[in-house]
DNA sequence: TTGAAAGCGTTACCAG
DNA sequence: CTGGTAACGCTTTCAA
């Protein structure tokens, strides 16, 4: 059965043609006049065939690629992100790009950035830790390797690329400026031992910290495992830390601390404010319903629009675009 | 500074050696004895000019890749998927893979299944709705563009291709036997108004059924949007539908039900018993704790494995893996 | 309107 | 041990 693969060399044999005229055919070129029965006998020949065009062929004699690459993310992600690059995914669509996740499972930067480099996309979009990683250097061997845009998702820019900030500060600020409204001034700001997610946290940590500059309140650093025996034994110590208010990290890490206090007879919001954020569905089922942060990412549009800019004037000087929105929603547990 | 990327052909100019000699010292071919300083004198300007091969004149040549694609998921998938997906990624970067996950935004089966075989992967590993849509003229499509192995995770199989089957109807099974050994006769089944979830909804709702098979219970299809009002909604109707019990779909569904059935006076369990799906911490952090099945996926290395084989001997007939695991985890809610 | 030929970057074969 | 050369599949320029 070892059928090879068709080629278009062999359509244009079958039509009787030569392989120009399949190639002119099958892309619709517009500068060449095909009659219309030759048209149909290459067209007929190539769905007999099967006939699928080679990309990297393709690509290899056009020296370039509509592909945008993304890394794959390593860290399951809120669903706030997922539903971005599900947008993302779709609008690059539109505008005739093939969006690649590409995994670089447990790669160094370098490493990461060369084998990107290998495919020769039109841009490389990355993001929170992985824009950490990548630095000047891989954005310099993306660059040579003729990437026409890299942009950088996330917390910080990287020298040389195109930045999309969502400045994870603005959450914590937010949080601890709602906290410090409702008069709270031992503040405990809780951040996950699980790894991959100090690029969030540490960030909402610090927001916090720059919230209560000047206020007098006090800023606290809560480790906390998404368990609930961490969350039982964080609570069993809770009144020694003597915290009036304590910003959650997220929703989820919020539910389990707040279900820990309660078990522990520690009135929620009376005794210990709690604050999420997210604004996921779940804050809004808790009671006392749980206070949080709405975040707002920018839609896929327009960070579709954002690379395709990037990809099209490659010669640029790098824009940073700050994106992050966030309001407080303010309920019953602060 | 539109200096051009630079090739093979330029680092053996600079090192002042063939290009053959560079492509044996890059890619360290065992069966040709180049000289130390020669290696030394090749890895020198490759580094200098920033020379990264081209991926797709290298799998020209080559006549196949080492690529794994996969369809980037459309609907935000549970955190279960998400993890497996990653666990699978890192596996088959052990094995030498490289995982691509490909958008086809709104594209139809065959139109998708062209644009995959494009890139000439080795492997095509599709799940969910998309095996539905894939069909077997996709297949057929793709392993004549010379995929050696198509792989569909998900509900059903697919005519040529092989099989990792999650029988989604087993979780319904589960549920069922669950709700009915705790005497429950009257049993209501979350289906989710959400689109893209039938692919999940369905088959667990028909597992139900399976289950209430000879036992005289009677099932009951309940739609239910994920927003708080269609939930007051449905709360409000509840005691007309006389349900004793109900498998919510998942857990974020159960939550989502549990709650607005508490909000109008209805026991859980004694009234109602509901019952989620995917054992999240949410569930723990109930009042009444929630009862679950427990979903056991298969792990990442067990799918690198079965795809391996797959592309290695593409020759062999389809097998069909059988792989969810579903225990019942009885808590309070039932 | 169609065909011949060159060339994209790589690697494998075969002489030197 | 090293260097030329051909070939992978495709598009495009030029010539017929």
């Amino acid at each position: 059965m070892e059928r090879s693969v068709p080629t278009s060399a062999d359509v244009a044999r079958l039509a009787g043609v030569s392989r120009a005229t399949v190639s002119y055919v099958l892309n619709n070129t517009s500068s060449v006049r095909i009659s219309e029965p030759t048209r149909r006998r290459v067209r007929e020949a190539a769905r007999e065939l099967g006939y699928v065009p080679h990309a990297a062929a393709r690509s290899l004699r056009a020296g370039h690629t509509r592909m945008v690459l993304m890394p794959a993310p390593e860290v399951v992600a809120s669903p706030l992100y997922s539903g971005l690059f599900n947008e993302l995914h779709w609008a690059l669509s539109r505008l005739d790009y093939t969006v690649v996740q590409f995994g670089s499972a447990g790669q160094s930067g370098d490493q990461a950035a060369r084998a990107w480099a290998e495919l020769r996309p039109a841009a490389v979009l990355t993001y929170s830790t992985f824009s950490a990683r990548l630095g000047a250097r891989g954005v310099d061997v993306l660059k040579r390797s003729g990437v026409r845009a890299v942009i950088t998702l996330g917390q910080e820019r990287t020298e040389g690329a195109h930045a999309v900030l969502m400045d994870q500060r603005a959450v914590g600020r937010c949080a601890g400026d709602h906290l410090l409204a409702r008069g709270r001034r031992r503040i405990g700001v809780v951040v996950p031992e699980e790894p991959g997610l100090e690029a969030y946290s540490l960030p909402r940590l610090e927001g916090v910290r720059r919230a209560a500059q000047g206020t007098g309140a006090e800023i606290t650093e809560v480790p906390l495992a998404y368990d609930e025996g961490s969350a039982a034994r964080l609570a069993g110590r809770w009144r020694r830390l003597a915290l009036d208010g304590v910003f959650a990290y997220n929703d989820e890490y919020a539910m389990l601390l707040m279900r820990a206090l309660q078990d522990e007879g520690i009135g929620v919001p009376d005794e210990t404010a709690v604050m999420g954020a997210d604004d996921l569905m779940l804050g809004r089922l808790l009671r006392p319903r749980l206070s949080t942060v709405r975040i707002e990412l920018p839609s896929g549009r327009e960070l579709a629009e954002i690379v395709d800019r990037a990809v099209r004037d490659p010669g640029a000087p790098p824009e940073v675009h700050k994106v992050l929105g966030v309001t407080p929603v303010p309920r019953e547990s602060t």
